[in-house]
DNA sequence: TACCGCGCCATTTTT
DNA sequence: TGGCGCGGTA
């Protein structure tokens, strides 16, 4: 039992053998809360507080729950399948699988994605002609999933004006429409369950009994509806035995708030349950003292907060490097030209990353690293089980488990093609409407030319669902992919996406023979064994981020996807207002305290050696943006940093170096290109000055029109915002 | 039915 | 600047 906490810090331990009672862990960046929760399962399981059984672990991802499974595994005698361990969509899932007649739902429900979600929708509004110029699929997506994620339904939404009113009864059909089909879309798994659960009382104590120490990761990314979740199964507040809740988070990591997360929840819990157990975790593990703190420095500005100071005893490492590059590929090619002497030194190219704000930085740095020949990877693409391919296979695989599933059936009716036009499909749609069932169930009311095509897609169905009723699941797959023509298709495609595609069919077979290896077949034979745990499966869990991990790359991606990760190098690329604090951040409530903890997140991913970089001026949506430096990098004391360019300028007003004055020999390679300044006279100013107005501080000279007495000068001030100027009027010095 | 071209848009995203 | 979605045309 002392080995578990054998290699703990005071306070890991403190919270790993915390009593029986409900708990909230403070766990800064780097402090080892993965491995709090899971040694705090170990513990309660080795000191017989809490049986295999009566754990639930829930995390965000799917890989947080792989990691805790598999740390447990190897703490662990007992087998670790015996504890639920999962995302909240996972967890869900396995509870409406279990209890689908109570829940409303035939077995075999499938789980749409996003993408099958917004299909669902579009394929609403053509069969009740809406005009979806007034209801954009995406924002009525995006109304839909903020209604379930606030535990709302169609009939219990506040709706004050005629728009809302439209768009609450589109949601009332478009639930209707899920249930017809007997699909469940990602929220709606939360909902259910959490209705479920609230409902039916047995049910709700049956798990309530069974599960006495509920864990979550991530807490400040819970939404009101999973926090509603968590209260429920631990029997709330007015329950006489709740169940112990053990909830970690960081809410300076709290960078999802865009899509429904609530760092409020944290306060609420300690609030709600009156938790008698805080405790701060605040040495990290990760990075040395500088980046901490310059990290540090960064979230102090930060009001909302509910304390907590990072500290390190590695020492204080190296100074945070500081680059101020002329132009976007000025920046690019510094970095990439210290990843090469970095890579000369010895380091791999995969210990390094490369962060910014926003996917459109990437293509730069892109451009240079692929210029330069140095291999890289960027996260963020499609995911195996998105790509087009790949969900038309799956597409097939649905409509064997599930006939009615609309969304598969108009994905896949004519492809490959087999002439079945928009007609024959009108006439489907219409008469589907008519007799209110299932487009698969209406080819039945067809008759003429449509019901022979659609027919015969029908028969061709039945045979796929016949033929591969006993076969193991990687034959069936196998099978379905021959049959249906989709191999045949990508086959005569000669384009080199053509076999790509191909590969990506066999690839569904192989995750297919892995899922198989991983889950046992249930031993009474059923029909297509394990087909619609692996279509869950593809829906819940999209796959890598195309890892090819085995290639020593240099990692690109935003601050967001490095949330949870760590590098021996990291740089922070276009440090510049505008884009990082982002420009429509300041618009929204707390957004700068949202993006000033992206960048607490970006800084701390770094373990020996931060970089901070930006450009003078930058190529964004076709035009050349002039943005003034970041004011988080001002944030960052001078103590702290090296500036690798010379720092000048007071206040946000960016180092330049001055056309007028020689560059010293480590200033950037390239001077200021002649676009930078277009001949027009502007007394002595020019595009991209620095300039500095009585009232509005430092600026930087963005753009200018007309001459003369009339000539007008636009000014980005920063957070004082964007100006028109008269020159004659306004009285502009130079920075 | 397939392709081309135009026009619009442009933070962040897991399940 | 570039990607995507829609609409028109061959």
């Amino acid at each position: 039992m002392t080995d578990l906490l054998a290699t703990l810090n005071e306070e890991q331990a403190r919270a790993v053998t915390l009593p029986a009672q409900h708990a909230l862990i403070l766990a800064g960046a780097g402090s080892g809360k993965t491995r709090v929760l899971t040694t705090r399962i170990a513990w309660l399981i080795q000191t017989g507080q809490a049986t295999p059984q009566g754990i639930l672990g829930v995390t965000f991802t799917n890989k947080a729950a792989r990691e805790m499974h598999a740390r447990l595994a190897a703490m662990l005698p007992v087998n670790p399948k015996a504890m639920w361990i999962g995302t909240f969509h996972g967890l869900c899932n396995r509870l409406l699988r279990a209890h689908h007649r109570d829940a409303g739902l035939p077995q075999l429900f499938q789980i749409l994605d996003s993408g099958d979600q917004l299909s669902a929708i579009k394929r609403l509004l053509k069969t009740l002609n809406v005009d979806d110029e007034k209801f954009p699929p995406r924002e009525l997506q995006h109304f839909i999933n903020a209604q379930k994620e606030q535990g709302v339904r169609a009939s219990a939404v506040d709706a004050f004006d005629d728009f809302t009113r439209r768009r609450v009864e589109l949601y009332a059909e478009y639930e209707a429409q899920c249930q017809r089909e007997a699909v469940v879309d990602f929220p709606e798994l939360l909902l259910r369950t959490y209705e479920l659960l609230s409902r039916n009382e047995p049910l709700r104590q049956h798990y309530q009994r069974r599960f006495r120490h509920i864990l979550t990761d991530e807490f400040q990314d819970t939404n009101k509806l999973q926090y509603q979740w968590l209260k429920l199964l631990a029997g709330g507040e007015n329950s006489e035995s709740p169940a112990c809740l053990f909830c970690v988070g960081d809410d300076d990591q709290s960078i999802y708030r865009f899509r429904g997360a609530e760092v409020g929840n944290m306060l609420a819990f300690e609030r709600e349950f009156k938790v008698p157990n805080v405790i701060r975790l605040e040495q990290n593990y990760r990075s040395c003292g500088n980046i901490l703190d310059a990290a540090n420095a960064i979230i102090a500005n930060n009001t909302q907060r509910l304390g907590k100071e990072l500290w390190t005893d590695r020492g204080e490492g190296e100074p945070i490097r500081v680059y101020e590059a002329f132009t976007d590929g000025d920046e690019a090619r510094f970095v990439v030209d210290e990843i090469q002497s970095l890579v000369r030194d010895g380091m791999s190219r995969s210990d390094i990353a490369l962060l910014y704000r926003a996917n459109a930085l990437s293509r730069v740095l892109e451009h240079q690293l692929f210029s330069a020949g140095v291999s890289y990877r960027v996260y963020g693409g499609l995911r195996f089980f998105e790509r087009q391919e790949v969900k038309h296979a799956l597409a097939y695989l649905r409509l064997i488990a599930n006939p009615d599933d609309d969304t598969a059936f108009a994905r896949v009716v004519n492809f490959p093609t087999r002439g079945i036009g928009a007609r024959s499909l009108e006439a489907l749609q219409d008469a589907a409407r008519t007799y209110n069932s299932s487009l698969y169930a209406t080819v039945s009311h067809l008759s003429g030319k449509p019901r022979a095509a659609i027919g015969a897609f029908v028969q061709l169905i039945e045979s796929l669902r016949s033929a591969t009723v006993n076969l193991p699941l990687p034959e069936a797959v196998d099978h379905v992919l021959d049959q249906s023509g989709l191999r045949a298709h990508y086959e005569s495609q000669k384009e080199k996406d053509g076999r790509e595609r191909l590969e990506n069919l066999d690839e569904i077979i192989s995750a297919a023979t892995n899922f198989v290896a991983e889950n046992e077949v249930p031993e009474p034979a059923v029909e297509h064994p394990l087909l619609a745990d692996f279509l869950a499966h593809a829906s819940l869990e999209a796959g890598d981020h195309q890892a090819d991990a085995s290639e020593d790359a240099v990692q690109l991606m935003t601050v967001h996807a490095a949330k949870g990760l760590e590098f021996d190098v990291v740089f922070v690329c276009g440090l510049e207002e505008g884009l990082f604090p982002h420009e429509n951040s300041l618009m929204e409530t707390d957004g700068l305290e949202e993006e000033r903890r992206l960048m607490y997140v970006a800084v701390t991913r770094a373990r020996q050696r931060l970089y901070v970089s930006l450009a003078q001026s930058r190529m964004l949506h076709g035009q050349t943006r002039y943005n003034m430096r970041s004011r988080f990098l001002e944030e960052i004391p001078d103590t702290l940093t090296k500036w690798l360019t010379p720092k000048s300028g007071g206040g946000q007003a960016p180092a330049r170096p001055s056309h007028f004055s020689p560059s010293p020999a480590s200033a950037p390679r390239r001077p200021a290109s002649a676009a930078h300044a277009p001949g027009r006279d502007l007394g002595g100013l020019r595009i991209g000055q620095n300039v500095r107005h009585a009232r509005f501080g430092a600026g930087i000279i963005v753009a200018a029109e007309g001459s003369g007495s009339d000539a007008r000068v636009q000014i980005n001030f920063g957070a004082q915002g964007m100006k028109w100027l008269l020159m004659s009027v306004a009285k502009l010095d130079p920075a």
